[in-house]
Parts: C-alpha cells; sequence; structure tokens
RNA sequence: GGAGGGGUUCCCGAGUGGCCAAAGGGAUCAGACUGUAAAUCUGACGCGUAAGCUUCGGUGGUUCGACUCCACCCCCCUCCA
C-alpha cells in the first residue's frame, strides 16, 4: 500500500475532508501520528445484519489512517451491541437475543474487512470482536477492576447520560447507563494488547472514547486520544442515510447497487462537495475540478455523477457500478421504446424490481399493488391508493401516463410480448414480466 | 411503597358527551415548475369504488350516543421513602 499521505499532516488532512469534529490534545496527537506507525481502532456495534451508508464514514475514516500509514483496527461490537448504546438515542433500546447479535457480528466483519487491507504486512487491519474479552469476565471482577475507576459523578455528566436524564418521558437504565464502561474498557484491552492509542468515531461517541481515554491513563498509565467525525447532515435537515425505500445498505442483497447509486445522485446540490469530500478518495486536483464545474452549473451533475459513480464502485465493486448505470440509463432517457428485449431482460438481471405474471392479462390496479408500488404515505400497499396514484397523474406503463383507473394490461400490449414498465412517480419502477 | 402527572391516528400535539376518522404542525407520497436538485405552490395522507367498516393504552360499565363519564388493570415520567 502507498503511503501517500505519510509525510503530510494527517489531522490536517482529516480536517480539510470535514471530517474532525473533536480531537483530544490535538498537538501531542499530531506528533503521535507523525513520529511513527501508530494503531487505531473505530467499534461497529451490530444492530442489524448489514452496515448501511452511515457507518461508511468511520469505515473509510480507517481506511484514510492505512493509507497514511496506520494500522486499523475495527472493533465489532458483539457484547456491547447486546446492551445497547444510550448515544444518540432519545429512548431505551430493544435488547437483541443473543445468537441474533451474534449472527450479525459474522455478517458485518465479513462486510467490513473490504473497505481495509488485511494483506499489508506492517500496517495490515484486524478485526476484533469485544464479546471475546467481556462474555467471559464476572460481575465481581467487572465491578472490582473496572468499574471502580468510573466515578458516576462524572459519567452523569456526559452528554448522551444527561440528555436522557433530564428529557422528561425518556429515562435511561442501568444497562444502557453501563454501556460507556464497557466501550472504555475495550480501549483498555486494545491498548494492551495492540499498543491501541487512537481511536475515532461519530461525534455522539465523544463521551464514550474520552471516558476510555482516562480509564487506559488510570490502568495502563499511558496516553491515548480520541478523534469524532461530525455528524453527517444534510443540507434540508434530515436524517442522512434513507431513501424512499428506507435504510440504505451496503449489502446488495437488502440495497440493489442501483438503488444505492440513485441514493448519491440524488443527494442535494449543496450535500454533494462535502460528500464527496468524505466518502470518496479523489485527489484535490479532481477535487477542484468537480467543483468548479459543479457550481457553474449545477444542472449538468457532474459531481452528483462522480460521487455515485465512485461510492457505488467502492462497495458494490465495477459489476454492480455498471448494472446500475445500465438501469439508469434505460429508466431515465426516456428511451425504454428504444430498448431491445435483451435490454430489458438483462435489467432484470441487474437488481432493477421485477414482477412475473402467470397470466394472460391482469388490472393495472391489481398490479400495482402486487408490485408494492402502491404504498400509502404509512407504508401500507392497498387499492385504495392504487385509485389514488392514477387519478392524481402519478402512473405510467411504458413510459405513458395511465388516467384511467381500469386499465388493463395483457401480453398483446407488452414490450416483445414479455415486457411492462409500471413507473410510480418520477423515480420508482418495477419491471412486470410475462411468463 | 407514597404523592402527583401522563398514555390520541407515522411523530409532536389539540380535543373533555353528539357538529370526531378526530384541529394544527411535522414527516411522507404524488402533481406543477426545474435539472432524477433545493425552494415554492397544489393535492393526498385509517381501510373501502361506495354504502359502510375499524380506531384515540387494555377490559368491563353508564348512556339513545363516549376519545370525552365511572371501575379495575397495564405501561411511562417526576418527586418522596
Amino acid at each position: 500500500m502507498d503511503l501517500i499521505m505519510a509525510n503530510r499532516d494527517l489531522i490536517d488532512h482529516l480536517r480539510n475532508l470535514g471530517l474532525v469534529a473533536q480531537v483530544s490534545a490535538e498537538d501531542a496527537l499530531a506528533d503521535h501520528l507523525n513520529s511513527g506507525s501508530r494503531t487505531v481502532y473505530c467499534g461497529f456495534d451490530p444492530t442489524s445484519d448489514s452496515l448501511h451508508v452511515g457507518n461508511l464514514v468511520p469505515l473509510l475514516a480507517l481506511r484514510r489512517f492505512q493509507l497514511a500509514g496506520h494500522r486499523p483496527i475495527l472493533l465489532v461490537g458483539g457484547a456491547t451491541g447486546m446492551i445497547g448504546d444510550p448515544g444518540g438515542k432519545t429512548e431505551e433500546r430493544k435488547l437483541n437475543p443473543a445468537d441474533l447479535v451474534q449472527g450479525y457480528v459474522e455478517k458485518i466483519r465479513v462486510q467490513a474487512s473490504r473497505f481495509l487491507d488485511f494483506e499489508c504486512e506492517a500496517i495490515a487491519a484486524i478485526v476484533v470482536d469485544n464479546f471475546e474479552w467481556t462474555a467471559g469476565m464476572t460481575v465481581i471482577n467487572f465491578l472490582r477492576d473496572v468499574g471502580k475507576h468510573f466515578s458516576v459523578n462524572a459519567m452523569v455528566q456526559k452528554e448522551s447520560v444527561r440528555r436522557r436524564l433530564e428529557d422528561d418521558g425518556s429515562g435511561i437504565s442501568y444497562t444502557e447507563f453501563s454501556y460507556m464502561v464497557l466501550q472504555s474498557y475495550d480501549y483498555v484491552v486494545l491498548n494492551r494488547r495492540y499498543d491501541c492509542t487512537i481511536q475515532i468515531g461519530g461525534s455522539d461517541q465523544w463521551g464514550n472514547i474520552t471516558s476510555g481515554m482516562d480509564l487506559i491513563r488510570r490502568m495502563e498509565g499511558g496516553q491515548a486520544f480520541a478523534m469524532t467525525f461530525p455528524l453527517i447532515t444534510k443540507s434540508d435537515g434530515s436524517k442522512f442515510g434513507k431513501s424512499e425505500e428506507g435504510t440504505v445498505w451496503l449489502d446488495d442483497k437488502k440495497t440493489s447497487p442501483y438503488t444505492f447509486y440513485q441514493f448519491w445522485f440524488n443527494c442535494a446540490d449543496e450535500d454533494v462537495i462535502p460528500y464527496i469530500k468524505i466518502f470518496t478518495f479523489f485527489d484535490d486536483v479532481e477535487m477542484a475540478r468537480m467543483r468548479a464545474a459543479h457550481e457553474q452549473d449545477p444542472g449538468m451533475r457532474v459531481a452528483h455523477i462522480a460521487l455515485a459513480k465512485s461510492v457505488t464502485e467502492l462497495v458494490h465493486g465495477e459489476t454492480g457500478l455498471t448494472a446500475a448505470l445500465r438501469i439508469t440509463d434505460a429508466l431515465f432517457s426516456n428511451k425504454l421504446d428504444k430498448l431491445s428485449e435483451a435490454d430489458l431482460g438483462q435489467l432484470a438481471l441487474d437488481g432493477l424490481p421485477c414482477h412475473k405474471v402467470n397470466d394472460d392479462e391482469a388490472g393495472l390496479i391489481d398490479l400495482l399493488v402486487a408490485t408494492g408500488l402502491s404504498v400509502t404515505p404509512r407504508g401500507e400497499v392497498t387499492a385504495g391508493q392504487a385509485r389514488k396514484f392514477i387519478k392524481s397523474n402519478a402512473i405510467s406503463v411504458n413510459g405513458q401516463k395511465v388516467s384511467d383507473e381500469e386499465t388493463k394490461l395483457s401480453r398483446n400490449t407488452a414490450l416483445y410480448g414479455r415486457y411492462h414498465v409500471l413507473q410510480r412517480g418520477k423515480k420508482n419502477h418495477v419491471l412486470v414480466q410475462w411468463i
């Protein structure tokens, strides 16, 4: 691996990318990073069977550290994931069963691994699971060896805890209150085993990370550092990482490369440059070029396309990107009728949502229900909503608006006798396949 | 354990016997404009083509009629022990 940034001040570099919210002892950390190859860790709690785009921020940050010549440790929270982090949440979480969490751990371990280099000798990435050293610990040992170092007075002062205490209607359980202690202990263990001296995470992790720093000082007598990234924001204030279908996952079974590509392509104008900095690895020159092009004519979507392509390829590889581009081109260039039979077949293979009909004729309303296109704002799929969509001029078949609720589709009206492209609104398509 | 305050449609939040499928806001979806953007404007927003049906923590009750009154139960919050 090239140590392309080894001679550059990593902190400044990250700051330029908009990746630094808080840093502990910045001058000391800068020296620390410049004077040798260090070990840095970031934790991921297994709250689902896949990571999502929000997790890309710390994941790629770890990669940046590795590119700069440091060793990344990816910690999967098999133990902490069973507790639930009070940070960033306004109310108590549900606890997941142990075997479920362990299943998540395995998935996430595999998924996250592709973003880091495990081959390079000196600074090969490491994946660990805190379940390993937490599960066997007895309550007595935990309280005597670890808990003793924590002042409840200090813990109560932490933002994540304080918010839950002050906010009427939520409260916090002892279980979640203890999360910070476990995470702090993780840092100690990694510090002992791997000489890990830097922990990074989202800014909501600041309290947990600094608490771990303190614990290292108390238990090990050494200095450790903390760095956090700002929360990724959207210009309209809504939560980052959701598309119309919900969370944008990294797993291509849960979010197709096409949907993934569209997610980035559709980001707001004001967000595209910040996102390019955070989620891509373009160099300064390219970055400047895209910014100029974007500012000159945002309508051309130069930056959007570059962002979407780059991240899609990073996560889904060249094959995934190609598939995403094929579908995008077919659906958004008003050339539906010009597609060949093979093209249409390819769209299904590429991951365009597809619905098979084994009949000669089907009512449009029934199809809208069957394909799930007629979702209500509440998330239910109903015939009434299908009617409303048709009435409000939102439905197209093969690129033609349909206004008659009683419309029936059959093989006769299908492209090549086999395909209909159903469209709701501007961006929702389903391929109907007659078999 | 004691005292008090609460649980309303996805969220916040009005509603204290019929005019309530339930104000208002947010979120969401669609239409128009545009650039597969933002802002803005318009419409939809429990289910049903409709008649109608099912909702306001739960269960019973009072009443011609309850989200609104009564009883019991469950859950949450605050303070005290």
